[in-house]
DNA sequence: GCAAAGCTGTAACATTTGTTACAGAGTTTT
DNA sequence: AAAACTCTGTAACAAATGTTACAGCTTTGC
């Protein structure tokens, strides 16, 4: 396991910490789709991503929900740091996009570790920033795009975050995640393949160039 | 100004930390409407608020705008943490929505005393933290909310910083803050008033019951 | 192989939001 | 006090998004 986290999380932190981090932390491998947060539930332990792509959401009261952004290797979750450090509720639902590999790290060691080591700290500071970041580009993209738009960036980030060109999904899934309806998506991915821009399949899109 | 920073930070900060806080800080009083932020600026020093409110807004390439939140006593910028510890650009602005006064804290303490105070590391997490679910819930109010419940969201908040039930805007600046157009507003604004929730003046707005 | 279920395309229409234009009332400047 | 400017209200229209309905195709389960 040491191989794979010190190729991820190498140049983040120095030897010691890595060690620790191998000797506490839990190798934990989960499959496309898998639900790793519910909202609503306390959460004991936090993932460093080693591999894959997680996807962020939020859900609204009435079941209603829309994606935040993904994380991928390097990342971890700031809401659940921040849920461990303030012994909050989760606000926010993820699952496993790809196939991903994790450490899970158990709470008690986060604080431990911001006393102890720089590097850990900086991690911690970072992973906020990059998180509320995304978290205003996403305001970005709601407020100042329009769905045609949205879309667009939608696949673009998707394909990144798989490294594949074709997204396995049906409409309706997508409409889930930019919160509209599937008619709507299917409407503005007709007009993206007549632009040249996708080819459309049965639950599968290839993204020609964007 | 030692009573003013105890009276807000008392309860978050040990003695220790309050004086020193008192020693290396700079006691600043802003007026209404101050620039305290530009987008693009570097920051070099981070602000703990004493009194009145600050509004954050994101500002796209187009010079559009959007309300993200406001920050209140015993809040501090979230925003200006990250850029300050990771020495990136700020990506917001942030304007006086009432007379504010405001304790500057120079970047360099702010690693030794994250290293030093547990109470500071826990402020820093928590800020962090609180700002972030704002974010989400802005992204909420974006994502799930029409435009009338986001502009009574918006009355019902104003009137919170402000403690007062009267608003002094007119509807351009609304319209400004919720990314819409003056007509919109104006509109929504008279059906509000309608349904006998507002009384609409000339620059003044007296919220009535929301 | 057949029925049921799921996915996509399309049309027709409703609702929400955005735009342009203009009138009238209040405020400020000269 | 007249002119210039600002703010609000309203109408008429345009564009974007959401909704309902249905047809045709593919896949799944039996």
């Amino acid at each position: 396991m040491i191989q794979e986290l010190k190729d991820n999380y190498g140049h983040f932190f120095e030897e010691e910490l890595l060690k620790e981090i191998n000797q506490v932390g839990t190798f934990k491998e989960v499959t496309e789709g898998f639900h790793l947060i519910k909202p609503g539930s306390y959460i004991k332990s936090m993932p460093l991503i080693i591999s894959g792509a997680i996807k962020i959401l939020r859900e609204d009261n009435d079941g209603d929900e829309l994606l935040l952004y993904f994380l991928e290797k390097g990342d971890t979750c700031a809401m659940t740091l921040s849920c461990c450090l303030g012994h909050h509720k989760s606000e926010i639902k993820a699952i496993a996009e790809t196939d991903a590999k994790l450490v899970m790290i158990p709470v008690e060691k986060m604080e431990e570790w911001t006393v102890k080591y720089k590097s850990w700290r900086n991690f911690v500071f970072d992973s906020y920033h990059k998180r509320l970041i995304e978290a205003i580009e996403t305001i970005d993209s709601i407020a100042f795009l329009k769905m045609d738009n949205r879309l667009l960036k939608y696949l673009k980030d998707k394909t990144k975050v798989k490294s594949d060109s074709i997204i396995n999904n049906t409409h309706q899934e997508i409409a889930y995640d930019l919160h509209t309806s599937r008619v709507v998506i299917s409407r503005l991915l007709k007009k993206l393949e007549n632009d040249g821009k996708v080819k459309l399949n049965r639950n599968n899109i290839e993204v020609i160039h964007i």
